[in-house]
DNA sequence: CCAGTCAAACAGCGCG
DNA sequence: CGCGCTGTTTGACTGG
């Protein structure tokens, strides 16, 4: 009866006004697809803005470790992929170790290997994600030093970070859409019943245009009012109930009043 | 800096 | 098992 009416609208009403603030868990799939990462949680936020900058402080405590594994392992520039791909099938520290990797520098490139794309590493990708969570852009002095800890080019920690930042915007954005698309969804059900409702409650008008037209109820005080404020006293109709509860508009008494 | 794009590296699947 | 194919991820570049 009355009290689905009710449900739906609330539940429309809840959807409309708790989307700008409603946070969503997105369980990012990009970050956590490295088997060999620790879980690097990316949480971007439904509200406007502001996404990245939640974060996990404990996720800051190995830092230093795995700075000081990174040094004991840099130093070399040429670049494997068979050993890129091992790592990632044995998903151990010690393949990590192992691992020859580094970066394609502007000195060390001898031409057959100028196109070679660098992966980063786990302890790469880490500490930008970490240096990501604490701060989305950086100033100059900071690229420098993250540049300087990993052992990349200042350009490499900038490309990183753009493409970070584009990529975040972009699950965010769809994350939205999707948000988007079942309020649209919820939207239209609403507006398809509610039509359906009107023209329901124009056919009762046509086969009961007397009531309709000039009485209304009060269902808290049951008090019946005319049009105009009028004196139904002496009316001597008495009141159709069912007219005026086919889907009960009287759920909240104070607007009746 | 951002948006758009390219392309290398990689993952996953089916097939012989 | 390995090969080819396809789709995804991501480092890098370009133009505005």
């Amino acid at each position: 009866m009355g009290s689905d009416h009710d449900d739906i609208s609330n539940t429309v009403l809840v959807l409309g006004l708790g989307f700008s603030s409603t946070p969503v868990q997105n369980p990012s799939q990009a970050d956590d697809q490295r088997p060999n990462n620790k879980p690097l949680i990316f949480e971007p936020s439904l509200s406007l803005g502001l996404c990245g900058e939640t974060y996990r402080n404990n996720q800051v405590e190995k830092e230093s470790d795995w700075l000081v594994l990174y040094r004991e392992e840099s130093g070399a520039s040429s670049f494997s992929n068979a050993s890129v791909k091992r790592e990632r099938e044995m998903g151990s520290e010690e393949v990590e170790i192992e691992r020859v990797w580094g970066r394609v520098s502007d000195e060390d490139d001898d031409g057959a290997n100028a196109r070679k794309k660098l992966r980063l590493n786990k302890v790469q990708s880490a500490l930008l994600e970490e240096s990501f969570k604490q701060h989305s852009t950086l100033n100059p002095k900071q690229k420098q030093e993250l540049a300087r800890k990993l052992n990349l080019r200042p350009r490499q920690v900038e490309v990183w970070f753009q493409n970070r930042r584009a990529r975040t915007k972009l699950k965010q954005t769809e994350v939205d859409c999707e948000l988007l698309k079942k309020c649209y969804e919820t939207l239209t059900d609403e507006n398809r019943r509610l039509q359906k409702e009107v023209q329901d409650l124009k056919a009762l008008k046509l086969a009961q245009p007397l009531y309709m037209a000039t009485l209304t109820m009060c269902p808290s005080c049951e008090r019946i009012s005319g049009n105009g404020g009028g004196d139904t006293s002496n009316s001597p109709l008495t009141m159709a109930p069912k007219t005026h509860f086919l889907r009960n508009p009287f759920s909240n008494p104070s607007t009746a009043c």
